[in-house]
DNA sequence: AGAAAACATTTCACCAATGAAGTAAAAGAT
DNA sequence: ATCTTTTACTTCATTGGTGAAATGTTTTCT
């Protein structure tokens, strides 16, 4: 929408005051946050936008490249909500769509009927084949600049990030520490 | 909602397969990306589930941490729509929903009257300065395990990556290069 | 000064995502 | 064997966010 850097400039001034206010604030910490916010959101944004002309959006897209990334083309909606990180609720909405389009079909599952059993068509596999290539060059570029050491240095440290991120949230309560 | 780990040991299987059919994917890139994603909203929902208890969602808390680290405390709904990023519509939707609840007041503008001014409360500071404490032991834990030296350099990169980002959206055509 | 252009904000109509309740099948208990 | 519990998914009602048009204001042009 706006500047980014102008909002990080923004965002990094503001910290700065609070912090004279409130000075037991983990500064440098909750700056790397915000910064994880900020970044993470204008890259979804710039997803968004090269997946408007195709009429998709994120979850559409990324639930189809996963049944396109799967070695069978298929799934469920629930291992699909699990890895797309969706709601079943809007998981159902997105195969409605999807299966619209021709780029899945969704049957019965036969081993366990309660399943169904979501894969992706030969439409879908085009669709997808035609639309990743004119990504590439962007997702160049938004790299330039980056050595191979900061490449490696940044995947370790959003990974390391990640597995502390899981931890908190496994053990999601803040007041009462359960032991 | 899932395990954040887990999702991403799919996502670098399934870049892997993508990358066999498709070798000119650059790969590494894509699977930062992907991190990037992931993790920044992961690192939302986690946000938004500690503001929950206060009624306030993501956009409402932002805009109101802006208007409390202002020296003066105001704003108006166009500079807190580019800061927060969020479109003028839902400035006035959060505008309306903080006024309704006393942290923000809005009044006519003095020297530019199409401006509406909009200014922090007593209550507003104060309710920020409730809900911020209980955040810092989580925003600190997000970051165990990191060195200092981490911590810079991740602060690095995401900036440099923002930088990049900033460089195409201001350059926003896909096809056409417009020299 | 009066008309036109540019701005700042709000209203309206719509879409995507969520939570709670509902339906159907499978697994487990008695 | 059947009754209960659990699992898998869908439906319905609501919320958060967006784009297009509307409103009121200031600035600019002649």
């Amino acid at each position: 929408m706006a500047n980014l850097t102008k909002c990080i400039d923004m965002m990094d001034e503001g910290i700065g005051r609070v912090s004279l206010v409130i000075p037991q604030m983990p500064a440098a910490e909750a700056r790397l946050s915000r910064l994880m916010l900020m970044v993470g959101s204008s890259l979804e944004e710039e997803l968004e936008a090269k997946l408007k002309p195709h009429k998709l959006n994120h979850s559409d897209f990324l639930t189809l490249m996963i049944l396109y990334s799967r070695p069978d083309g298929h799934s469920t909606p629930g291992e699909l909500c699990e890895f797309a990180s969706q709601g079943a609720t809007n998981m159902t909405r997105i195969a409605n769509a999807l299966v619209k389009r021709g780029l899945i079909t969704r049957r019965a599952g036969e081993a366990d009927r309660r399943c169904v059993l979501i894969h992706i068509t030969a439409a879908g596999r085009r669709l997808v084949q035609k639309m990743l290539p004119p990504l590439f060059p962007r997702i160049g570029a938004m790299f330039t600049g980056f050595s191979e050491a900061d490449k490696r240095q940044l995947s370790r440290l959003l990974r390391k990030l990640a597995h502390n991120l899981d931890r908190l949230s496994e053990d999601p309560h803040p007041p009462r520490t359960p032991r």
